[in-house]
DNA sequence: ATAAAAATCACCAGTTCATGTGATTGTCAA
DNA sequence: TTGACAATCACATGAACTGGTGATTTTTAT
């Protein structure tokens, strides 16, 4: 039984060639090549993978919404992305949509035929320089501020929260039910425990602090 | 120049096999077998590798201790982690002390003296299921909010840092050597990309989404 | 080559915020 | 009962922010 493959790559040349890639190898065929994910339910329907080669930049839907949607719909199809550049951000963003793998798409053919096969079984290839930046922000992630005591009334925290929100003294107020000039005395205070001069440097003090 | 590499690994027969392998491969030397680290530094400075394949499990000084003093005291070491299980917490444990490389033990020996040589280049190799992990755990810790995608420019991004720090406009201007103006716009922008309508709702989102 | 996106600057009107000063009321512990 | 603190409100001013219009230059993508 073969592999079947679906592909969504925009540019046209890289389209057919990974196609033409995919059709001469061992052990997997390309059910649909297509341009773009505007269609991709039905595109995913009609081509029925088990892998999807996904590109990250399209025009249209973008290919990290596209890995969210067929992710929900096709929950057992496994999706290698690929990509121009190894953005720290994108990975992130694909990853989190439920990318299994990520390749760079100056990958040499072979190894991106090898990436097919790992992400049919369930693995996640991964560019050395992708897996090098996950880890990275890996351990980015797990990193801990050291916290500090701020003693704040309960008042005062539900406004910090109410803050953090994104709330405007106006909003606060009616909020709270009380006058703007309240809140902003409780703001006051705020700042003053938590010795920042600023609504955003006390959401971010608040935030980091886990203070709500 | 041949890569030094640098063992540790309490059985003795596959200690034995594994320099065998890495002395019978090109551009590879074993500078160092060692059954325990329990005199790692006076070790590492006599094989002075440049590589260092590490068995998780070891009678005394656990191999994720060793990484972690190895990266210490010598920063410039590429440690790749070797385990007989994909064991989710010491996989957590061994990347967030530094561990490059991450395979298990059964590993085709071919596979493994590529992993040694791209762990020399700075790469992350690991073993499928591994990396399967590595994505799995990324993705739990990020579950905090849905992410969504939202896709800044650098200078925008920079200026967003800039406001969680806390920063005024003024502060922004003078440290991006820009006009006020200049921040004005690009918070525009930021606040039409993220959708929000103020410094700390801006701050708020950028911090749970991750984007600083 | 050409269109899109990014980065830069300017002016402006209205809103919101930061901070100072001062005051009243209720609670609670010393 | 007295002082400390929390919660409430008021007035005031200068600074900072939000959002709209419009424009030029550079970079980037196709």
């Amino acid at each position: 039984m073969e592999i079947k493959v679906a592909l969504f790559e925009d540019n046209k040349k890289l389209r057919e060639s990974l196609e033409q890639l995919i059709n001469n190898a061992n052990g997997m065929i390309c059910t649909g090549a297509f341009s773009d994910a505007n269609r991709l339910i039905q595109n995913m329907q009609q081509a029925n993978p088990e892998v999807v080669m996904m590109d990250i930049n399209m025009p249209g839907v973008s290919g990290i919404e596209a890995v969210r949607v067929i992710k929900e719909r096709f929950p057992n199809v496994h999706i290698l992305m690929q990509t121009v550049f190894d953005d720290n951000d994108k990975i992130f963003a694909a990853i989190c949509a439920g990318a299994s793998g990520y390749m760079l798409k100056k990958t040499a053919p072979q190894k991106m035929i090898e990436a097919i096969w790992e992400t049919y079984q369930g693995g996640a290839p991964m560019t050395s320089s992708v897996a090098v930046k996950v880890l990275q922000m890996f351990r980015l992630q797990t990193r801990v501020e050291k916290t500090e005591f701020i003693d704040l009334s309960e008042r005062e925290k539900e406004i910090l929260r109410l803050l953090v929100k994104g709330k405007s003294y106006k909003n606060i107020a009616s909020d709270c039910f009380i006058s703007i000039d309240t809140v902003s005395t409780h703001v006051r205070h705020i700042y003053e425990k938590l010795r920042v001069h600023s609504k955003s440097e006390a959401v971010a003090k608040a935030i980091f602090q886990k203070l709500v």
